[in-house]
DNA sequence: TCAGAATAGTTGACGCGTAAAGTTTCTTCG
DNA sequence: CGAAGAAACTTTACGCGTCAACTATTCTGA
């Protein structure tokens, strides 16, 4: 459905370049919802799955602030979310001895059990969302969101 | 840039369909950053300044719910979030006479001038993030993100 | 050597999204 | 007419993103 009816606006958009950006950011809220959902039945949300899914990708202990800046959350933010998944088990906070300054995060057996069962509701998700879009227009989608982030890649 | 070496991983993606959809995540949680910071230089965050613009463009107070459905906000969210525009003197509140359960939310003048003002920003903001695609990529991203949507819109 | 800068991380405050439960005000129907 | 249900919010509780300020540890250079 076009977003001008979905949101019931009344004027067309001003731009297309703000319709564009609009669409982005109407689709990627209306994902989010549906993870959000599925992480939640695990015990997770979205911000801590990203967390255990960076730490099983690497496949060993990290950094607090590495992981950090792998996700977009920001410093202050990782602490708590850290936090609340020692709490909840899924992972080990351990001090570098080297540089004391350093906290490594480790996955327990009970993260690494709860990522595998996840793997294949996850990749369903997935294919329910988009898998109605064919191999190339996946690829257009993509090139296109690359190119539209490419001011900001520089900028940083 | 490529997705893959912006948040640094490792392996490559487990299918394309989870690529674009990490994709649209990414590019609009870097496009929400920007429209924060203009926002927040006028004294708004972004879902204060989406709830302005809806009554702006309705031209008429609206009930709070009805508010609320056009927004991503949901129901117990858009309370607080009125109460801190009406207390920051952008809205006010009146109860509606016919039907005293309805609460009507209507502009002050001071929320129409931040909102004439922020428009020249808001446009060039738009062309700068997306302004380097032509017309037709424009025309291709709007057209795959409201197909990628599609299922969503009929589930609800 | 040792004072100041840099780095790694935590704390506190605030706004927002989400869910569950409660309140007030219609509406409906027996 | 009066009780049950629906509708329109509000309240509370929790997790998270963001900013500013703080602590602890390490590095650097005069």
């Amino acid at each position: 459905m076009a977003l001008q009816r979905e949101i019931k606006k009344r004027r067309p958009f001003d731009s297309p370049q703000q319709e564009a950006i609009l669409n982005i950011l109407r689709t990627s809220d209306q994902y989010q919802v549906r993870f959000t959902r599925l992480f939640r039945s695990y015990g997770l949300t979205l911000s801590q799955y990203n967390v255990l899914r960076i730490l099983r990708g690497e496949g060993r202990p990290l950094p607090i602030l590495e992981i950090a800046s792998r996700t977009i959350t920001v410093v202050p933010g990782i602490t708590g979310l850290v936090n609340r998944l020692e709490e909840a088990g899924f992972v080990r906070r351990e001090r570098c001895q080297e540089d004391r300054r350093v906290v490594r995060i480790g996955l327990t057996a009970k993260a690494r059990k709860t990522l595998a069962a996840l793997d294949e509701p996850l990749d369903e998700l997935h294919k329910a969302l988009i898998g109605h879009l064919s191999r190339a227009e996946l690829k257009t989608l993509i090139q296109l969101l690359e190119k539209a982030r490419g001011p900001l890649s520089e900028a940083e």
